[in-house]
DNA sequence: ATTCTTAATGTTATAGCATTACAGTTTTTT
DNA sequence: AAAAAACTGTAATGCTATAACATTAAGAAT
């Protein structure tokens, strides 16, 4: 997507919260973090958001409503991400593989779909939770 | 899951609602349709849909908050299944594909993760809308 | 520097999605 | 018939996200 500027102060300030998060956060959650830093509604840290993730620096996971800092060097290069995110820990791990992204690629193309974003989100058991 | 018993009068007229729908359905778009038969609290359709959902006759799309019939003859079986969803009309090609499949367990076993679920979801233009 | 333009911010209100808690009923099993 | 399990009804509440509008800050053009 577009090349990133420098951050802005609320943008900086959702980031960070994430960045030190060491789970997915809603962003009630990061607007609860940032409320001392005399940011008060919900929609500063959505606008937010959506700049970050735009980026790549952020990752929205659906199946949680909630936001992750990229764990990767630069993220919008590799455009299919897919995470493993353990419900009982919410430890989340981020990775991408070529060649799912190649049999999805071929899917919809068979299927002549435009294809704009992909979500791939395993649920289950971390290997740490599973002793 | 579990094996599909005879569906009760309340799920019964959730999962009809979603077969005749040409596209995903809210649970509260669905609460609208059945109002007029006597159902009248949100509760009531998020039960249906978890046991349709258990049963693999129904599937929730995480990045719409929405559910859907299931496309297929017995869904529970092939397990992991995606969703191409058209962002102009909503329509929902429902797939699988076994080497996608085997590709993220092949991820998931090396890490040691146990997977209960996953999400697949390509977000995008469907050949109709796209001309 | 001053105007023009665009992007970001602040605020309130509202819309949309999901669950908790509790009470009652029906169905199935023993 | 009694006990257990599954399902239903209802109200209240909580969580997630956006609309609408006013204001301020930042960047580019003249
Ligand atoms: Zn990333
Ligand atoms: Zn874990
Ligand atoms: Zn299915
Ligand atoms: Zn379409």
């Amino acid at each position: 997507m577009n090349t990133q500027p420098r951050l802005t102060r609320n943008q900086d300030m959702v980031f960070r919260v994430l960045v030190d998060a060491k789970t997915p956060l809603s962003a009630y959650t990061i607007l609860d973090q940032v409320r001392e830093f005399g940011i008060r509604a919900p929609l500063q840290i959505y606008r937010a958001l959506d700049k970050l993730q735009g980026w790549g620096m952020v990752h929205r996971l659906e199946s949680l409503n909630a936001f992750i800092a990229c764990a990767r060097a630069d993220c919008q290069r590799h455009e299919m991400v897919a995470f493993a995110i353990c419900d009982k820990c919410r430890h989340v791990s981020e990775f991408s593989d070529a060649q799912v992204k190649a049999h999805l690629d071929n899917w919809v193309g068979d299927k002549e779909f435009l294809a704009n974003q992909t979500a791939i989100e395993i649920r289950g058991t971390c290997r740490a939770c599973a002793r």
